[in-house]
DNA sequence: CGGCATCCGTGATGATACTG
DNA sequence: CAGTATCATCACGGATGCCG
């Protein structure tokens, strides 16, 4: 008799669910996205990375940091300089992120028009 | 003098920043993985996607066919009879998500490891 | 410079009950 | 069957102040 598939897109605690239960807060795509050119500091990342706070730039980071996305770098210095850099495990993310952005800038437009009239209503 | 370009991926306002405000709330991709399949009806969705309240599947049916991603067709019988399927846009959306599924499929094995070692200490 | 601690408002989500 | 309405909760994220 066979069992449903373990892991169905639809179910909750599927691997792509776990995944957007990561990425679907406020800074983290945009986080990995400035990250993608190169390491980054962190008073860099907090100009670059335009509206967030100092308190969500620390969370996010750590956050990516324990799920080995991103990789912290601590140069003992004074005054002290500390260093953001994507592991080959957040790099790999790139691609299908930029799979979901590129289908964005795309169709956002559309998405926005059918809102739009929606909303006239 | 050159302007920054507009849509940067990691600024606030860029189209892919809008598309994960919207699907990266707790049910949009599950609801939208269920419809792959063709047409579903209400009742059938509620049983699908596992965990989900009437409220919140309402709410998110609403918000993807205002979106244009998902199409609402009632039958006027007795007992009422819904149906919600995809539109050509909605499906033109499974392939960039599908790739997002496939890394976490892939990949997410790694980042639960990765958390769960830094849990440890 | 690169943080952490605290307080707090708001929106997203859940539970429950009722309806055409 | 396919919703709507209401209430309760709780995590997200902003503001501010302090520290090595």
């Amino acid at each position: 008799m066979p069992l449903p598939p373990p892991y169905d897109p639809y179910v909750r605690d599927c691997p792509s669910r776990r995944l957007l239960d990561r990425i679907g807060d406020r800074w983290t795509v945009l986080l990995i996205a400035a990250l993608e050119g190169g390491p980054q500091r962190f008073s860099q990342l907090l100009r670059t990375v335009e509206g967030i706070s100092q308190k969500m730039l620390t969370q996010t980071l750590r956050s990516l940091e324990a799920d080995g996305l991103v990789h912290r770098t601590v140069h003992p210095e004074i005054p002290p300089r500390v260093e953001y850099e994507l592991t080959a495990l957040g790099r790999s993310l790139l691609a299908p992120l930029g799979a979901l952005i590129d289908w964005a800038t795309e169709h956002m437009g559309e998405v926005q028009s059918s809102r739009d009239a929606v909303d006239a209503r």
